[in-house]
DNA sequence: AAAGATAATGGAAACCATTTTCATTTAGGA
DNA sequence: TCCTAAATGAAAATGGTTTCCATTATCTTT
């Protein structure tokens, strides 16, 4: 799983679980240790799929509350492309990629993560969180932009 | 239920369905009518549930059948607010609500429509779109926005 | 207006991602 | 090393949504 050599994912965020009182374990280090790898939003059963080979102990059960803590921590996000599962992936951290938004295809389910215009988009969405926190008193921190269409692939066929 | 005595919704959704190929119904006018009543996200079962004491021979799978073609024909939107359960609302039309964006709150799971910023917003949507359709062949044909946080009454307690 | 072809229906069962239960194991402070 | 609460896995439960299938209803054709 290649896992880090002594300074992997699990070093930085031993402390997180710490400092909310959480015990570190082989299978949590293991959770984080694939997020960390992946480049593409997994699912629970994706996690577990990893993992199962290196650590056949670890359980599907397991999983899923680690990756409940981890969204609770702020480690990580869940979203929900509308393909009837729960999909995670790392909030940007040290190692983290950039913050971006979600291109959905209604057509083969694909993802596309784009940065472009982010830079706009963050912009005016500040001013907007900012303008709505004030008149509904609501304090936010979070936002999630997702465009739906067909992709590529889709509109050729 | 308020019918709309002769000239409700259904009238207007009619064509629309045999246009598709789809026969009217019972149910399928009683989904509407419910859907062009509220104000709110209904779910499945809230829908079904106000159609029960009237039509009581119309079931929730039924209501389920009706609410996925309405989203294929586009008379009306899903969303998934994070409660475990899909959410429906009348797309805008004739009688419908402005276009809009959602504030969750993920402390009682409210949900807030407000439109202030929409035009700022569907503006610079509106040429985040172009850049991405040329980029990545994408053809959009929605978009979702949605900040999360604490509502006026979590955030006192 | 009646008949026929086919779409739509309801109820029950199936589905399936996620949660809960509970007895057992483990982490980490004493 | 011991101890206690936290964490775990396996199996069962949950709950929203879908599927199955025999029956009913719609709409077109006479």
């Amino acid at each position: 799983m290649g896992h880090g050599h002594g300074k992997g994912p699990g070093q930085w965020c031993h402390g997180k679980f710490r400092g909310c009182g959480y015990r570190m374990t082989t299978g949590r280090e293991a959770v984080l240790d694939v997020l960390s790898q992946a480049n593409e939003h997994l699912s629970a059963e994706d996690i577990y799929m990893k993992i199962h080979p290196v650590y056949p102990a670890i359980g599907l059960t397991s999983i899923y509350r680690t990756l409940d803590i981890l969204v609770n921590i702020g480690l990580i996000h869940k979203f929900d492309f509308g393909h009837g599962r729960a999909r995670y992936e790392l909030t940007e951290g040290p190692k983290g990629k950039r913050h971006h938004h979600h291109l959905v295809c209604t057509g083969c389910g694909r993802v596309i993560d784009y940065t472009d215009f982010i830079d706009e988009e963050v912009a005016l969405l500040k001013k907007t969180e900012e303008g709505l926190s004030k008149k509904y008193n609501f304090r936010i921190d979070n936002h999630l932009i997702q465009f739906y269409g067909l992709c590529d692939a889709c509109n050729r066929s």
